[in-house]
DNA sequence: TTGTAAGCGTTATCAA
DNA sequence: TTGATAACGCTTACAA
């Protein structure tokens, strides 16, 4: 109790009677390596996809007394590196990112001993660096395999724009088709923006063009939701005449009329995934982690049922 | 640049060069009187009008190159004050609530020139506390005089359980119908849990014992949500048979069919306000801030078009 | 094992 | 006005 002013020292006593001593961080962070802090890069917060994570990451993070310092990039690369500087800045122990918009070296040249990387949604090997990630082929082939598996044969896929997992979901839907004796026609891949209106024009375009089609698999569940709205304009029932699946299980799929059939991401236990992972990589910081691929779940409901 | 050792100096050197020298906030913390941070305590980040308000703070906050530190309560009193006490443990220069279960006199107990409070969607007078809140009572007469106008004379309330804005909400009702030379009936008054089961069970209690209702005004838009199924359920149609008003303009609100009148509550705008008061708290411990009470904007869609 | 002291990067104070 | 230095609260390395 030496050293200490005796104007701190009331402060410290007064403290500890109201709420028990606490270690100040702040001197923690100055005297010591680590900082007790993370990063969290995200796109919006606003997105609900993203709350789930962040509210994952935050239950494991206060768990363990660390504080998570949020970042909101709207999907832009530039706001993304400021972001990253400013928590290099802060000295955070370590970094989240939530599918990230930078170069993959990058995020290799600023991951480190001291600051390991998780990265989510994307798959990258570096140093320091470890991603979490759902198999969007596998889980394509699924939801296609599935399908047939009802009896549909013309399947349409709505995908995003240029991307990997552009790549990934539609090579999950080929897979499936090869693996069947059934025609295929090229056509039936549409790229669209991931948004409602997306969803809604792609469907549109795609029904009026092949009226073949019975099964519509969407990108996301927004897209599907846009895809019901074009349904119903063209006069086909869902899910009599058109099935449709989505991917998310955002709390809209089951609120809708009808209810929609998606594929069940998990938010939440994805970030707990995360923290828990950026702690393990910051106390053994030479061991190798491999990347995880998490299982995914279909969620049958009214849209696809037949 | 005496008294750093070289090693430190090679790499103030080497960041300098890098991103450009930034102070750093736990040294700042440390000396100063000023963290740069404020905490934020919320009921659950997941909830999408929180997620917005979460979003306008951080916004401004960032441009004042402040973090923030969030915790979730789950609208648990106990999760709250250890939240509040943990925030103080890591020397937050301020914090905003929002929807504090505590007594009021625990907050104001725990303000100080130094750790001023923004209190949102509750209303209290303080030493070192500032709120910012939505006139529920105004909003609610607004609602229902607007259905006055439009035709409704026999209007349900469902209305939220034990709470100061209960009395609010309700006192904006009877206001309403206080001005007009119409009958009115107590019964048409029910409580229940904010959530789309309990907007569900309180409008299927209150139709089938009330049919002369022919407009229902929700506390919150999940409360709508579930009495539009409560309808379609008791084949009444919306809005030709009931109008429904929801509260909050969620995302949701936009998306379902018949889609939900609703008053708007800007979450966004909400967030920055919360933040700049704060900052201003700071900068003049001693001034005297008003309370800030919002004006609401009514959103009219199809579940109250007649 | 226990205790002492230096150091972390900044702010604030007090002399010069 | 400028410049040196104590203080902030903790960790860690080293000495006793």
């Amino acid at each position: 109790m030496d050293g200490i002013s005796s104007v701190t020292r009331d402060r410290v006593l007064l403290a500890v009677e109201e709420l028990g001593y606490r270690p100040s961080r702040l001197a923690q962070g100055m005297a010591g390596s680590r900082s007790f802090t993370i990063g969290l890069v995200i796109g919006d917060i606003t997105n609900h996809t993203n709350a789930e994570i962040v509210r994952g990451l935050q239950d494991v993070a206060d768990a363990h007394s660390y504080n998570v310092f949020l970042r909101n990039t709207d999907w832009e690369p530039s706001q993304e590196l400021e972001a990253l500087r400013s928590l290099v800045a802060e000295n955070v122990d370590g970094i989240v990112i939530l599918g990230s918009k930078l170069e993959s070296q990058v995020l290799a040249s600023l991951a480190d001993k001291n600051l390991p990387i998780v990265v989510v949604s994307r798959h990258i090997t570096a140093p320091y660096i470890s991603s979490i990630s759902t198999d969007v082929e596998k889980a394509t082939k699924t939801v296609v395999d599935y399908l047939f598996g009802t009896g549909h044969q013309v399947i349409g896929l709505l995908t995003r724009e240029g991307n990997l997992n552009t790549i990934r979901h539609v090579a999950g839907y080929l897979k499936a088709y090869s693996t069947r004796e059934v025609p295929f026609n090229k056509g039936w891949i549409v790229q669209a923006e991931t948004s409602l209106s997306g969803g809604y024009g792609s469907a549109h375009k795609l029904l009026s063009q092949y009226n073949e089609v019975t099964a519509l698999v969407a990108y996301t569940d927004m897209m599907a939701i846009g895809a019901l709205k074009a349904c119903s304009e063209l006069g086909k029932s869902v899910p009599d005449d058109i099935a449709i699946f989505g991917y998310g299980d955002s709390k809209l799929a089951s609120f809708i009329s009808p209810t929609l059939s998606t594929i069940r991401y998990k938010g939440y236990e994805i970030g707990q995934l995360a923290m828990e992972r950026l702690l393990d990589m910051q106390l053994y910081p030479d061991a190798t982690f491999p990347p995880v691929i998490l299982d995914i779940e279909l969620v049958i409901r009214e849209s696809s049922s037949r």
